[in-house]
DNA sequence: CGTCATCGTCGAACCGGTTCGACAATCAGG
DNA sequence: CCTGATTGTCGAACCGGTTCGACGATGACG
C-alpha cells in the first residue's frame, strides 16, 4: 500500500510538499500539484487513518452508544441508528456502533483511547451513569433523549409533554371523556426512562384540566403479555372510548386484539399512537399517531456534534436542549365516541 | 491525557520498559512491573488507538457493511447487526457500521485507509460489486449471504434450498397438494438477492417430485401493497390450502388479512414462514417457521473473520462456505388440509 | 577466577502522516 | 542596484505507541 512517501518520490518532491499539495494548506505551484495528484492517483494512495489520527488528533469517527435491553423494542431503534450513520457520513464521518451492555465501560474505552471525535448517546436514563463520563471526556457529546441533568451536553428529544397534551386535547375535542393511556413496562420507568412519565404526567394534568378521566397503565413489550394486557384492559374498562399508546409493541399488537374482539376503529374505539411514520408503514398500523421522528433526532444530534468537533468557537457555545414538536399525523383512527 | 511516556516517567523507567511491562512481551522484574502498573493506574493511562494502530498495523475494529434498500424490511436487519457487534466485542473488537448507499466506495474507503482489520458484508447480491474490492483488500472478509462466486472469502448463510424442501415436505406429509409460496418483491431478485430463488427453485423442484402444485409469486415489502397482494392471492387460488412465506413483511401482514377474511389458521389455511424467533416474538407471529438465525450467522462470520485476522496460519486456510441447516420451529400453524 | 548465558532495562528507530521554521528564487519598489 | 516582501519547497520534529539490538549486571560453570 502506497504511503505519502511513495507519492512524494514518484512526483519527485519531498514528503511535506506532497502533503501540502494534497491538502492545499500552503501554496504549491501548479506544476508540482499536478505531478503530486497524478502520482497519488497512479499509486492509488489513501492516507493511513491511524497515522492521520495520530498527527491531527482527529479520527473522523463518531461513537454511537445504543443499549438493547431485553424488554425494549428493537425494531424502533434501527431508525435512530440510520439517522445517525447517514448524517455522519454526509458530514464526512464514520460511525462506531457500540452495543455493549456495560455502557460506562464502553464509553470510557472509546473516549480515553481517542478512537472517536465525539459521541452520540441513545437510550438516555433519568440518572444516566454514562453522563458524568461523557462530560469529563475530551470529546463533545450529544444525547438523543432527555436526562435529569442536561448540563455540559447537547440534548435532542421529542417534546413528550406536549405529545401527551396533544393526544388528550385531540380526543377531548371529539367528545371523549374516558381514556386509557398505555405506556411502557414498569422496568423501563425503574431504569429511568423519563419519556414514559413525561408524556404520562402531562397527559394526566391536561385530562384533569379538561375534566376527562384518564387511566394511565404500564404496558408490556412482548407477546403474549401484550395481547393479554390489552384484552384485560378493554374488559375492565368498557366505558373507555379512546386509547392513547406510548409504546411501539402495544401499538403493533393492537390490530389483532381489536379484530379478535370485533371492535372497529374508530367506530367503537378511537386510537392515537406515538411512533414514527417508518414504523407505522413497516407494521402497517392504521392509527393516527404522533410522529416521533427518530431519524430527524439522530440527524440533529450528529449535526450539532460535528459542529462542536470542527470549530473551537462552536465548542464554546452554550449547550442546547432542543425539543421536536409533536406532529399529529391523521390516519382516521379517531372519531366522536359511541358507547360500547 | 496521559501517554506511555508519562507512565514511564512516573514509574522511573524508559518508555520501552513501560511498554513491555504493560504488554508482558518481555520479562520484566516484579518490582518494575508493579511500579509501571501503579503509575498507569494512577494516571488513568489508556493507549492512544491511532498510535497503536500505526505501530502494530492493527486497529481492533471490524467493518460492517449493511445496505438499507427502500424495499427491504429494516427490522429484520437489526438482529444481524447485533450478532456482529456483540460477538466482535466479546473478541475484543469494536464495529464500524457503514450504511452508505455506495457500498463499493465505502468498502474502499475503510479498507484502503486501514481503519479496520477485517470486514463483514451483509445483503450479498449474486454478482456483488463489492466482492472484487474485498478480495483485493489486504484485510480478510466474511460474508453473511451467498454470492455467485465465493472464492477468496468466507461465506455464511442459511441453507435456503433445504429450507424450501423442508417447507414443502412438511405440508406434503400433512396431505396438502396445492400450495402458494410468497417470496420477496421482484426488485430484490433483480438486485441479485439469491436467497429468493434458492429457496423457491428448491421448493418447486421438491413439489414436482412430490406431485404437489406449488405456485410461486413475488411479494411486496410495504403496506398497503402487501395486504392487497395477500387478498388477491387468496381470492385467485381458493383451492390452495397452504402458504409458504419467505418474506418478513408478508408474514407480518398476514394475521390481519386472515382475520379480515375470517380464515382460521391452521383449520382453513396452513402457514409456514421463514424468519427468526426474535422476529416472531416482536411481531407476535403465530406461525410455524424456519429459523433464519441471523444472530448466529453474524456471530459465525465474526468468529471466522477474527481467526483470520489474528493468526497468519488461519489466514492461509482454505475459505469456507458454511450453511446453517434450517430448523423448523413448530407453532401449530399447520394441519391436514380441509377444502375451503 | 575468567567465561559464557541469562535476565532486565534502555536507547533508538520505525509506523505514516502533518506542520513549523528556514531558505532559495523571484519580483516589485525605492 | 540594493532591499524587502512573496512564493514555493524542503528538512526536521512531532504525534504516541511498539520493537529490535545492545549492554550492564548477575549467576552458573569449568
Amino acid at each position: 500500500m502506497a504511503t505519502i512517501g511513495d507519492v512524494a518520490r514518484e512526483a519527485g518532491v519531498s514528503r511535506s510538499t506532497a502533503s501540502y499539495a494534497l491538502s492545499g494548506k500552503r501554496p504549491i505551484s501548479e506544476e508540482v500539484r499536478r505531478r503530486v495528484l497524478a502520482a497519488a492517483e497512479a499509486l492509488a494512495y489513501t492516507p493511513n487513518a491511524g497515522a492521520r489520527a495520530l498527527a491531527t488528533a482527529r479520527t473522523k469517527v463518531l461513537g454511537l452508544l445504543a443499549q438493547f435491553h431485553e424488554d425494549e423494542f428493537a425494531p424502533a431503534m434501527m431508525q435512530y441508528i440510520l439517522g445517525v450513520t447517514n448524517t455522519a457520513r454526509d458530514l464526512g464521518y464514520d460511525t462506531l456502533l457500540v452495543t455493549e451492555a456495560d455502557g460506562v465501560r464502553a464509553l470510557r474505552r472509546i473516549t480515553d483511547s481517542r478512537m472517536v471525535d465525539g459521541v452520540v448517546l441513545m437510550n438516555i436514563a433519568q440518572d444516566d451513569a454514562r453522563l458524568p463520563i461523557l462530560r469529563a471526556a475530551p470529546q463533545p457529546g450529544a444525547l438523543v433523549g432527555l436526562p435529569g441533568d442536561c448540563s455540559g451536553l447537547d440534548v435532542f428529544d421529542l417534546d413528550f409533554e406536549e405529545a401527551g397534551r396533544v393526544m388528550v386535547d385531540h380526543l377531548h375535542r371529539l367528545g371523549h371523556r374516558e381514556l386509557i393511556l398505555i405506556s411502557h413496562p414498569e422496568h423501563v420507568v425503574e431504569r429511568g426512562g423519563a419519556y414514559v412519565w413525561r408524556l404520562r404526567d402531562a397527559a394526566l394534568e391536561r385530562a384533569r384540566q379538561r375534566g376527562v378521566t384518564l387511566r394511565a397503565v404500564y404496558g408490556e413489550s412482548r407477546q403474549p403479555a401484550v395481547g393479554r394486557l390489552l384484552h384485560d384492559l378493554l374488559d375492565a374498562h368498557p366505558a373507555a372510548t379512546g386509547l392513547l399508546i406510548n409504546n411501539e409493541a402495544v401499538a403493533a399488537a393492537l390490530p389483532s386484539v381489536t379484530h379478535e374482539r370485533g371492535l372497529r376503529v374508530p367506530d367503537d374505539l378511537s386510537v392515537i399512537g406515538r411512533y414514527s411514520a417508518e414504523f407505522a408503514a413497516t407494521f402497517s398500523l392504521p392509527y393516527s399517531f404522533i410522529e416521533s421522528a427518530p431519524d430527524r433526532l439522530g440527524s440533529m444530534a450528529v449535526r450539532q456534534l460535528v459542529r462542536r468537533v470542527e470549530s473551537t468557537a462552536a465548542r464554546k457555545e452554550p449547550f442546547v436542549v432542543r425539543f421536536i414538536s409533536p406532529e399529529l399525523v391523521s390516519r382516521g383512527s379517531t372519531a366522536p365516541p359511541r358507547p360500547r
